[in-house]
DNA sequence: GAGTTTGAAACT
DNA sequence: CAGTTTCAAACTC
């Protein structure tokens, strides 16, 4: 085929110039036109990127440790995902109850470095010991790459444990050594490593493309809304399988847990949750990482554990640091240990101890009164299920979610993801209690300083994800403005907001808006960036091979800011630009418009190859036909299968009509383009202006057949038209490519 | 810190 | 439903 006079004539074309886009301009973007051989690249060609991102990403990260780990500095980004990560997953340690001024501080810094390889090493190996959709069991011992998986995980837990000691830094770089050395060793694994990262890559599935395509050695910190979207789909993974397991009982490992950690509060105390904590924690993230694929089948606890740990972490990005702000009160006033909480239960449970075993003590002197239940909870809060959740509690439990005006707990951090589990998985309602401080992120003390919240929020709005602190002046954040209000959270003392109605003592105030507002819109109040992928089935992307998406719920629509800015509601949440959005000239949208740039470019390279075999066969046949018609001059005989301008030479019929990759590019009708529905607004092939374009304007008759003269004579195409624009023209015919079938049809082409 | 830009939400 | 206004966050200087 190479050899062909047609390719080397299509590779003396250039179709492939970056084009002015125009219209919805996403879906034209040069960025994405593929070079010729990567048309034929497959979903995995694609991720090949995504694999070097993540490779990069991965030594950055590594090395952006070691450095950390003999010079620590806080102040270090240490790239987007690390931060993330290592704020949700260990942040609550950065405010441990260290003695201001002791020593203390320096492990504070090198601590969470530890962590953050930790939360690397363990994403990357436990989203790779997801990958098998065999695997049915989350401790699988022949599975090798669970052993993989498990051996940093217990290193992990190990390590946590040590940092929650404090151990020394001697003994710290020791386990980072030991890390390090078992990371040469799965580097040496080869293949199962290199198919970690790359799956981890497509955990990182927020359009790497982002970076790869823009920036070559750019500094991986302009990633960040990629660590949201890493955890995001680490949590969207428990939460596709919560929502398989939605309507399962309580299961035993929750009650063990609930149990356990009831029998440490009530029996041990706090000092001795301070030492299980760290373990707990490991566990907790390694078991809810552990059964990413494993939801469909498994009807197991690991399954609720990992419904659990969704909430579990969106809760510790609230909670943790606000939690740990709290212990740091509780142990200035009290000296007792920090308890650092990473499961939901456990938090549910500790913060009842807390506020138990600190009734009488107001540890926090800013806590406003009333109930700390996030509305939705409020509107979903089954009695039954508190009841049956703690069972142990149930009458603090009911009294403070149903009015505790008195009650020291006042506000509630619940996420808009959080929203939705309230209704599939009610057993959490009852962590909605929560301390108004839940809110407040680590290391943020809640001074009313606007500008310097404003400033520290914005520095920290990445890491906590949902800790809102509006400042709105005019909404009395009753509106949608509020992000507060949004999130289905009541205002609390860090937001700089005025005349805020957005508090428990207005709650009817806000019930009554809320209610209003969801009349307009059910959705209103629902997550904004979904997860799953399976929210929104999306044509041509790799369902297969991403494991999940996260999308915006109704797309974005910007338009200067190239949806690289926070102001993009999609960049914000982490989530790759869909097909939903309406954005212009957004450079990183989803992939499927780059499979459309892929298809239509292969389509218009097949079609110019039909296009030349038909002429050279055209050629001979009018060569054959001019010998005839010598011979039957002045008889004016004119057949109709002598004019290949005709529809009837163009075309083909329907049953020949395939897009079909596979086979000799023979047959590739521009019947179905010609007869194809009113075009897609941003399917429209414009691949050069002023040429195409033109050629679609003048060529927007429906029949298409104004190519064929009155009289049956060839009509002369227009001359000096570009390279497209006389090979659209070539042998007389003209091309309208004026628009490609819906795309559902071409992703389906079995309907040709 | 003030002013500008931006895009979602609200409104018409 | 489309266009406009309002709003608050993000951003710039």
């Amino acid at each position: 085929m190479q050899d062909s006079p047609v390719f080397n004539y299509i590779s003396n074309l250039s179709p492939i110039e970056p084009v002015k886009s125009r219209g919805n301009d996403h879906t034209f973007n040069s960025l994405t036109f593929a070079s010729l051989p990567s048309i034929f690249t497959s979903p995995q060609n694609v991720s090949l990127g995504e694999t070097r991102f993540s490779l990069r990403r991965h030594h950055s990260s590594e090395a952006s440790n070691s450095e950390s780990f003999q010079t620590p500095n806080p102040s270090d980004k240490l790239g987007s995902v690390p931060v993330a990560v290592e704020q949700s997953y260990f942040g609550s340690k950065q405010s441990e109850c260290f003695t201001p001024g002791s020593s203390g501080t320096e492990v504070n810094n090198a601590i969470p470095t530890e962590n953050l390889e930790l939360a690397i090493e363990l994403s990357n190996t436990l989203k790779y010991s997801s990958g098998s959709p065999d695997r049915n069991a989350p401790c699988d011992a022949t599975d090798t790459v669970l052993e993989t998986a498990a051996t940093p995980a217990s290193l992990v837990q190990s390590l946590v444990h040590h940092s929650e000691e404090r151990h020394s830094s001697f003994e710290r770089e020791t386990h980072l050594r030991r890390i390090h050395g078992m990371e040469r060793e799965k580097e040496a694994a080869g293949v199962d490593w290199t198919r970690l990262i790359s799956d981890a890559s497509d955990l990182l599935n927020f359009d790497s493309t982002t970076i790869e395509e823009g920036s070559d050695g750019e500094d991986p910190k302009t990633v960040d809304p990629g660590a949201i979207c890493f955890i995001s789909n680490i949590l969207q993974d428990n939460h596709d399988c919560m929502e398989v397991m939605e309507s399962g009982p309580i299961d035993s490992s929750e009650q063990y847990e609930l149990g356990k950690f009831s029998n440490q509060s009530e029996g041990i105390g706090d000092l001795k949750e301070t030492d299980e904590a760290p373990a707990v924690l490991s566990r907790n993230l390694l078991d809810k990482l552990n059964v990413d694929d494993k939801c469909p089948k498994c009807i197991h606890s690991s399954c609720k554990h990992s419904s659990q740990s969704y909430a579990i972490s969106r809760r510790c990005l609230d909670f943790e640091r606000a939690e740990t702000h709290k212990r740091k009160s509780i142990c200035d006033a009290s000296g007792s240990y920090s308890v650092p909480l990473h499961s939901n239960c456990e938090v549910t449970l500790v913060e009842k101890k807390l506020i138990r075993t600190t009734a009488g003590c107001d540890y926090s002197s800013s806590r406003l009164p009333g109930i700390g239940l996030h509305l939705n909870a409020l509107a979903t809060t089954s009695e039954s299920n508190l009841s049956k959740v703690v069972n142990h509690e149930t009458q603090a439990s009911e009294s403070q979610v149903t009015e505790t005006p008195n009650s020291k707990i006042s506000s509630t951090c619940l996420t808009p993801s959080e929203v939705s589990h309230d209704e599939s998985c009610k057993s959490e309602v009852h962590i909605a209690e929560t301390p108004p401080e839940a809110c407040a992120p680590v290391g943020v003390e809640s001074d009313h300083s606007s500008p310097e919240n404003k400033r520290l929020k914005s520095k920290h709005v990445g890491e906590s994800l949902a800790c809102k602190r509006c400042n709105c002046k005019r909404s009395k954040c009753l509106k949608l403005y509020c992000d507060c209000f949004a999130a289905g959270l009541y205002c609390i003392e860090p937001c700089s907001c005025q005349e805020c109605f957005n508090k428990p003592i207005y709650e009817n105030i806000v019930v009554e808006t809320r209610r209003l507002i969801e009349s307009r819109n059910p959705l209103a109040f629902a997550p904004k960036v979904i997860g799953s992928i399976n929210a929104i089935p999306q044509f041509g992307e790799e369902t297969n091979s991403t494991p999940t998406s996260a999308r915006h719920k109704r797309g974005c629509n910007c338009r200067k800011s190239g949806c690289l800015k926070k102001y993009c509601e999609c960049f914000q949440g982490g989530a790759g630009c869909s097909i939903l959005c309406r954005c212009i000239g957004c450079i990183k949208h989803f992939r499927l418009e780059r499979w459309i740039y892929k298809f239509l470019y292969f389509q218009f390279i097949l079609l110019l190859y039909q296009i030349e075999a038909e002429e050279s066969e055209i050629e001979e046949h009018k060569s054959r036909v001019r010998k005839k018609d010598a011979t039957d001059v002045g008889l004016g005989r004119v057949k109709d299968q002598d004019l290949p301008m005709t529809l009837s030479g163009i075309c083909r019929p329907s049953g020949q009509l395939t897009a079909s990759f596979s086979g000799k590019p023979k047959i590739f009708s521009l019947h179905s383009v010609l007869s194809s529905p009113q075009p897609e607004k941003h399917l429209q092939v414009i691949p050069e202006e002023g040429t195409l374009e033109a050629l679609d304007n003048s060529c927007s008759q429906p029949s298409g057949v104004k190519s064929t003269s009155p009289n049956s004579k060839r009509v002369s195409p227009p001359h000096g038209g570009s390279e497209f624009g006389s090979t659209a023209w070539r042998g007389g015919r003209k091309l309208v490519l004026r628009s490609i079938p819906p795309f559902p049809t071409l992703a389906s082409p079995r309907k040709h």
